[in-house]
DNA sequence: ATATATTCGGAGCGGTGCTCCGTTTTTCAA
DNA sequence: TTGAAAAACGGAGCACCGCTCCGAATATAT
């Protein structure tokens, strides 16, 4: 990559963190290219489309998130693990709004650039799950794509104002109910 | 109201129906009004914004709603009338798309359109919760709030194809938290 | 038939996502 | 150091959006 093509990628990359956090997911586009002091044509080039670009923003979080899976089932008896990084999975979307919705879509659209972070949280998620309910542990009618369901939904009311003020105790409520 | 407004009116609302159908809860204002052929003046005359236009559309399904619970509430047992009556909720949401981010945000806009026929719901919810809770038929740690925003997250569901297959399994799970 | 009150329609404004291409800048070899 | 090839740049332009505003058309009441 030239050098200047990289200045321009990091600090659209930083300036789209900050219209994120402000605007949520779909924040304007030609909003972020200006704040840059870029053209249209170097936001595109760099991100063809809007997933694209949340990709490069979540994708360090996401890959965080699959990490502690892991960790997590290394380290932790079967039903805590699964607790603790289901509540850290909605917890997640807290920082940037209307995430969830483009994760969600991310899922069974192939050629979506968020398709392999998501899948792999929802992998990860799904081996906790499965020792959980070896473990008898947890419930044994869902599957690692119910768990990730209810995640975003829950993840979803975070953003609803009228909502968001509920979601840690119907986390909780939710997750014992997996757990039961 | 004038003749010719009337037939416009109604005229708007067949199409937003179609319309709506069809694209979902943000489908495009100018052409419900072209397909209608009529100008957006008229258009946003009748229907000042997009959520009046959706609470035309929707108030008698959400008025439904509301008289649904009350009949319940006389003629089934507490856990019952709330186990059918959420179900029936979740469903709702199921002929338009995308209607629910509207609702839950319309039901902490006292200026939207809509957050009559929310509240409506939500309250005529309640009171079932309510009485479910007083027959010990219900958890007592929720309340009527908890239980529009799970219905709310579970409709949600059913608007992300990802997810929309498993809505009715979790409604069941979750109804049965709720009632246990 | 006329006058008044209503309703109509669409041009116009500022915004969006996205593409396309002439211009500029970097790079690297001669 | 220079010059040409490669790479990246930026923004004009297109089609769409929500929304407003107002002169023209139309229905109603007298």
């Amino acid at each position: 990559m030239r050098a200047d093509a990289k200045k321009n990628y990091d600090r659209l990359l930083a300036i789209a963190r900050e219209a994120v956090i402000e605007h949520g997911a779909d924040a304007s586009l030609r909003d972020i290219a200006r704040r840059a002091e870029v053209g249209m044509g170097t936001l595109y080039r760099h991100f063809p489309t809007r997933e694209a670009l949340l990709e490069a923003l979540l994708s360090t979080d996401l890959d965080a998130l699959t990490e502690k899976a892991k960790q997590l089932q290394a380290t932790t008896s079967p039903a805590d693990a699964l607790a603790t990084w289901f509540r850290e999975g909605v917890a997640f979307t807290r920082t940037f709004g209307g995430v969830v919705d483009l994760m969600a879509s991310a899922l069974d659209d192939h050629d979506s650039a968020l398709h392999a972070s998501c899948t792999a949280v929802r992998s990860a998620g799904a081996l906790l799950l499965e020792r959980a309910q070896e473990a008898g542990a947890a419930r044994t009618d869902i599957d690692g794509i119910d768990l990730f369901a209810l995640m975003a939904s829950l993840a979803w009311l975070g953003d609803q104002p009228a909502f968001a003020s509920r979601v840690d105790r119907l986390s909780e409520t939710i997750a014992n109910t997996i757990l039961a």
